[in-house]
DNA sequence: GTAATGTTTTACCAACCGGTCAAATTATCA
DNA sequence: TGATAATTTGACCGGTTGGTAAAACATTAC
């Protein structure tokens, strides 16, 4: 049979399995470094290191690509807001949860870069999943946050512009890598960086979420 | 005559100001939201309202519009860091830094994008002005800040992130729209946003580098 | 082994892309 | 006004793009 991969209804093969994985990591890396419109078939087969019609045997159009990539990182991008916890303290939360943050800028920039392109640029493929599964998962967290201020374990804030300054901070590190880097020169651009910037980050926020007369 | 439009040596014509203004207009609003790959010439000279060859008679490349685009617009995006005053007081600088960079966020948002774009897919373009005159600044401002903390006028921190912290919590608003849009829902993501943001912003650095026990 | 299924490749297509050219049109100014 | 220079356009070009068709090749199940 040579029907169309989404006709498919059986059970995926160990070659579909393995190609389909080599497919989406090199699509990773294009598309993260390109956005979609700048990314070319040809490009990611190539990285891929298959001919592009293989690779359309696999994922129908570019689209479909992106889509299949898009799903399966975007689970996982938003772990470190889950792990949230409402019953630990504030201080420890919000200090890990930058940590956690700023580990996965370290360790998986492709991955926030290819959502730091599609939301740049309008996220015209993934509008739903913003305004659904990530509205509700921070307007939960921001009601945590939110009820800390008020039992007078943090500083009177709004919740949602916290989230903001921590996912941008962070993220910054990954999407803007390059100005990093060239703005630190050198010296300072090894991953000695990332210590530095936690070390900074966590002071910044815990002592500007501390209690302190008039803003509690 | 027909040269070039980069060939010409003479004084510019009426026409070409009023043309070269509308094209880099468009140009903006397309690579803003595209970026370089993404965006087409036909796009532009659409949005521009006038015929390809037309707008190539004013720019000979995409390039040269791009180029043209980045001197252009850097230089002003660059002004809030030059304000920066070395005189002044510590939290009414910073303050006020947060402010310019929040009201350019969101007075100048595709200057924004159209930085955001490029730095974030590898800064092909202007990698030379990050290392040069962006890095000059920055050591500069930097020194400032250092000098602050040292003289106990501030907590101690690392300048150069402070620096980042400040431009990428306040570009946020700019680069992340959409995103800040359906997180807040409907409601919350009107107008209003930019005032909650620089509320919380203030609050946050304001506090979190002020000298307190421990950090001093 | 062989038949059925799954995979890969070669050759190809139509649309689009950045850019050119020459001719037509319009503005400038003596 | 007319000559000259500046501007605009339509037709076009070679290369690239997303995607297809069909046949060759490999794998698996019996």
């Amino acid at each position: 049979m040579v029907l169309p991969r989404a006709a498919r209804t059986q059970r995926r093969t160990r070659i579909q399995e393995e190609k389909e994985e080599l497919i989406l990591e090199a699509a990773l890396e294009v598309f993260a470094t390109h956005g979609f419109r700048g990314s070319t078939i040809d490009q990611i087969a190539e990285v891929a290191g298959m001919s592009k019609p293989n690779l359309l045997y696999y994922f129908r159009t570019k689209e479909a690509m992106h889509r299949a990539l898009i799903d399966r990182v975007l689970d996982s991008w938003l772990d470190p807001l889950r792990e949230f916890d409402a019953e630990g303290s504030p201080v420890s939360e919000i200090r890990s949860y930058i940590r956690r943050k700023l580990e996965m800028a370290r360790d998986f920039p492709r991955e926030s870069r290819l959502f730091a392109n599609e939301i740049l640029q309008g996220a015209p493929h993934i509008e739903d999943e913003l305004k659904g599964p990530l509205k509700t998962l921070v307007d939960e967290k921001a009601e945590v946050i939110r009820a800390w201020a008020k039992a007078g374990k943090i500083a009177k804030c709004d919740p949602y512009h916290l989230i903001f300054a921590i996912w941008s901070t962070t993220q910054h590190y990954a999407d803007f890598d390059v100005q990093v880097r060239g703005v630190l020169g050198d010296e300072r651009a090894g991953e000695g960086r990332f210590e530095d910037a936690a070390r900074f980050l966590e002071q910044l926020f815990v002592s500007g979420l501390e209690i302190r007369d008039g803003t509690a």
